[in-house]
DNA sequence: CCCTGATTCGC
DNA sequence: GCGAATCAGG
């Protein structure tokens, strides 16, 4: 496969969309993520954030090689510093009131069974799951781990079973035991 | 282990 | 220009 017009413009597309780069290969199709990549960088649209830092960096050019150049006149001091003492105080104060950031809502949480919907099997099937759990953090979480939270997340103690999942599920087997009942079971157990 | 983007460098 | 290999981080 080849960049043709076409998929660059998808390619640009996405990657301001925020897709990862493995995500647009998978799309594009016939590319890897790393080939995506280095169109991108290619293309010098590396940093999505669009604008780089106004400021940032850019230190003025060191450009003071250059012994020629006459200069008219330079009045190049300005502030007299009144006793301004300040040494080196960069970082020009920001306008930027501390922005917080929020957490991300991300996936939704897997639904937290009732306890009194769930038949007994399912429920020590889970006991028994979650002595052997990865017992993974948020962070760690992937798209082949068990979602299943365990605990309180108000406390330290909270994790998620982190074992391998069923193939496209979010959860284990046993985890996706008690998230997905058939419809018939729930019918028949009375309520 | 899974994933992310960044860089390098032979082709 | 291309992208696999590799790096650096989560």
């Amino acid at each position: 496969m080849s960049w043709t017009d076409e998929r660059v413009e998808t390619l640009k597309r996405m990657w301001g969309e925020g897709q990862s780069a493995s995500q647009i290969a998978k799309d594009l199709g016939g590319v890897t993520r790393n080939a995506v990549i280095g169109k991108v960088h290619r293309l010098g649209l590396s940093n999505r954030a669009g604008v780089v830092p106004a400021d940032a960096a850019a230190p003025p050019a060191p450009v003071e090689a250059e012994a020629e150049t006459p200069a008219p006149q330079a009045p190049a001091a300005e502030a007299p510093e009144p006793a301004g003492a300040e040494p080196e105080e960069e970082e020009a104060a920001s306008p930027i009131p501390a922005r917080k950031q929020i957490i991300p809502a991300g996936q939704p949480l897997p639904p937290q069974p009732s306890a009194n919907e769930i038949s007994p099997e399912a429920l020590a099937s889970v006991r028994e799951v979650e002595k052997g759990a990865k017992r993974l953090s948020l962070m760690e979480l992937t798209e082949r781990t068990c979602k299943w939270p365990v605990g309180d997340p108000a406390t330290e103690d909270f994790w998620f079973c982190g074992l391998g999942v069923q193939s496209g599920k979010p959860y284990c087997e046993a985890h996706v035991g008690v998230a997905f009942q058939p419809m018939s079971s729930r019918r028949d157990r009375r309520r």
